[in-house]
DNA sequence: CAGCCTCGAGTTCT
DNA sequence: CTCGAGGCTG
């Protein structure tokens, strides 16, 4: 010891406090003060210190929070004061309830009692055990009475102080908190382990579980792992006077000492102050950088908590207020194989019934076997289900350890389940199809779905349904015979009384007339959407000029290129494709194949957006209204855009707007530019030209 | 040839 | 809405 220079020793204890001060600023205050490059700085100077003398390498220095050799295996703990587990409350009655059982029980009036509220962490419950202000132990929760020893790992967590800051602090005593990870920490790890071709994790839960039971904490010291505080358990006290402090007083202390507790930890009192936290923490939650399943209550006295004791297993003072969960474990039961419109054959996942954010879900689409390869899923696996932001439900992970030892593969048909005919995986693409064609029944009803839909022919009253039921009885082969329906045999359908056929039939009848645009995208050429439909109707202006077309031709139309072209070319050289249309135009489809042209068009050349719910229109009548003044109308954001209009609710394309610079405009403005737009557009124009909306 | 921009296709539940 | 892939541009 005495060998070590005294400069050396000072500059080695000014690291270490500077290095102890950084992490304490970044993860307790939330407040940066050096950057990243400056603190690694620092810990390798304080490592090369370190490895000239030894000495200095004291357990609770900086430099050890990098990792331990890997152990064999962790030693079970027991945990002196057992964790429990809350009771939980789902709504504001079981909560009121709550509050009324704790006021009863201690006999005083409960709109004045104190309690405190902070959000429930989903991650991992630890308790942290101190001797002399020096972590010794680290365990996880286990089953409340028996845990794992991960102290290796917990001293690599920045989070977690390895010697608590101050001088006043019990000589023993135990912090008890939630191990988690960050949506920004958990997101970078898992882009790393996609470089890597390594497994990534389900969610930032799985993610942290995974990362603390890792038996070599070298592993463990990359994952960015987070420890936050939510009670002190007292086991000695010698050198603090007051340990019977209301629990909000002794969260205080935890973080004077160097702990991260809940910036959202919050002070109420009674019923309307419980429920009132609970309702402002779930308008906060989505904005949270961290998952929350919920928010715990606890009586903030510490004599009321000792007077309300226990019932069996959970604590009379305390209640974990849990929201709907948007994450759901589940059983995959089966898995079927469903047939597009082109043929695609998508895994759906049978799932055992489970109710997610409020709604019960029963399949998901496992979208392609490379998803399927990526999840590792077997059928009969237990996995995540989640209905995030987005409505519709996905399969995020499968839990490994709870597969039973009779699973199966999923495995790609070799035939198409509904026509029997050979599927097809092309070299290259992720999806396998069926190589029936319009012979396969699927397919033709996905076909035949597609041309009577809103933004093709838009038949009224033909659902899908009503057009598996005329494909099954083979009165409806082609889209031609649609229109050959009668009325009187349409209502010999179950279901389907005189009124709706007659409708039907009315509905086909005005069909019959539409545009050249609609009429080659409801015909269902592959890769011809309804952008590319209506490029191809200006460009050719008849279906005569389309369908002789050469490949030269419709390569040289805006957005058709060698592979559009060649599907194009190849549909209208098909015979039954060509009998198909000759037989619509015998049964009376006409259209206009002159496109309106003319008019000045203030916007061409102008591509805009339109995101969110407008008030005065529909999201499509906006789209005609900009197309008829020359706009092109996208899906996407870009820097390319001219602009976009936000509506109600508008979501990840108004932030990319925002991002890229893009003129964002709301519905009002939006109004007045049409307006503006439209009379400037009109002044040429032809007096009997009428506007083409109302 | 790479990277950006757009389009097409598929999707759940009420 | 999101993913994948086709087309276009620098």
């Amino acid at each position: 010891m005495s060998q070590i220079p005294q400069a050396v020793r000072e500059r080695a204890d000014t690291l270490h406090q500077q290095l102890d001060d950084a992490n304490y600023q970044y993860y307790v205050e939330d407040d940066p003060r050096i950057t990243d490059a400056e603190y690694d700085a620092l810990l390798r100077e304080l490592q090369s210190l370190e490895a000239e003398h030894p000495e200095l390498k004291t357990p609770d220095s900086p430099t050890q929070r990098v990792g331990a050799a890997p152990a064999e295996r962790f030693e079970e703990v027991t945990h002196a004061v057992p964790m429990l587990s809350l009771d939980n409350a789902f709504d504001d009655a079981e909560l009121a309830a709550f509050v009324k059982r704790v006021a009863d029980k201690l006999e005083c009036d409960g709109d004045t009692l104190a309690f405190c509220c902070e959000p429930k962490l989903d991650g991992l419950a630890v308790a942290l055990v101190y001797e002399n202000g020096r972590l010794v132990q680290g365990a996880t929760r286990g089953d409340g009475r028996t845990g794992e020893d991960v102290t290796l790992n917990l001293r690599t967590l920045r989070s977690i102080p390895l010697k608590v800051m101050g001088k006043e602090y019990p000589d023993l005593f135990e912090v008890r908190g939630e191990v988690y990870m960050r949506h920004s920490g958990f997101e970078a790890l898992n882009a790393r382990a996609r470089e890597n071709g390594d497994k990534v994790f389900a969610n930032p839960r799985n993610a942290a579980a995974g990362s603390l039971r890792q038996l070599d904490s070298k592993i463990a010291a990359q994952r960015p792992l987070e420890f936050c505080a939510y009670q002190l358990v007292s086991r000695e006290n010698k050198s603090l006077a007051n340990i019977d402090a209301p629990h909000s007083e002794q969260m205080k202390w935890l973080k004077s000492w160097g702990f991260r507790i809940s910036p959202l930890l919050d002070v109420v009192k009674g019923e309307r102050g419980v429920i009132d936290f609970c309702h402002r923490l779930g308008e906060q939650r989505n904005g949270l950088d961290y998952d929350i399943d919920g928010a715990v209550i606890k009586v903030d006295s510490l004599r009321d908590q000792r007077e309300l004791g226990f019932v069996s297993r959970a604590p009379r003072w305390a209640i974990a207020y849990k929201y709907p969960a948007q994450e759901q474990t589940t059983t995959l039961n089966d898995v079927v194989f469903q047939v597009g419109r082109v043929g695609t054959l998508t895994p759906v996942a049978k799932l055992e019934p489970v109710r997610v954010a409020g709604v019960t879900v029963a399949n998901a689409t496992l979208h392609n076997m490379d998803e399927i390869e990526r999840l590792g899923v077997r059928i009969g696996d237990t996995v995540i289900v989640r209905r995030a932001g987005d409505v519709i439900p996905q399969i995020v992970g499968v839990v490994e350890s709870q597969r039973p030892a009779t699973t199966r593969a999923i495995e790609m048909p070799e035939h198409c389940p509904v026509c029997g005919s050979q599927t097809e995986r092309l070299e290259g693409e992720v999806a396998a199809r069926c190589s029936g064609g319009l012979f396969c029944p699927a397919q033709r009803k996905e076909a035949l779905k597609h041309f009577a839909s809103r933004r093709a022919l838009d038949i009224d009253g033909l659902g899908e349904k009503l057009i598996d039921l005329l494909v099954e009885r083979e009165w409806v082969k082609t889209p031609a015979d649609l229109f050959r329906l009668e009325a009187e045999r349409l209502a010999e359908l179950p279901r389907l009384a005189e009124k709706s056929a007659n409708n039907l039939v009315n509905a086909l009848e005005a069909a019959k007339h539409t545009t050249l645009a609609r009429f080659i995208y409801a015909i269902g050429i592959r890769e011809v959407g309804e952008a590319t439909a209506a490029s191809l109707a200006r460009h050719f202006g008849s279906l005569q000029a389309l369908s002789e077309a050469s490949l030269e031709a419709l390569e040289a139309v805006e957005d058709v290129g060698p592979v559009v072209a060649r599907h194009i070319h190849t549909f209208f050289r098909q015979p039954h494709n060509q009998e198909t249309l000759e037989d619509l135009q015998g049964v009376g489809v006409t259209w206009e194949e002159v496109e309106i042209a003319g008019r000045p068009q203030p916007l061409a050349g102008q591509t805009w957006v339109l995101t969110g719910t407008l008030e005065s229109m529909t999201r499509d009548d906006g789209k005609a209204r900009l197309q008829a003044l020359g706009a092109k109308v996208s899906g996407s954001v870009s820097k390319k855009t001219a602009g976009v209009v936000a509506g109600e609710a508008a979501g990840s394309k108004l932030e990319k707007a925002q991002n890229l610079g893009v003129e964002v405009i709301d519905e009002r403005e939006f109004l007045q530019r049409l307006a503006h737009w439209e009379s400037a557009s009109s002044e040429d124009a032809q007096p009997t030209a009428p506007e083409d909306t109302p």
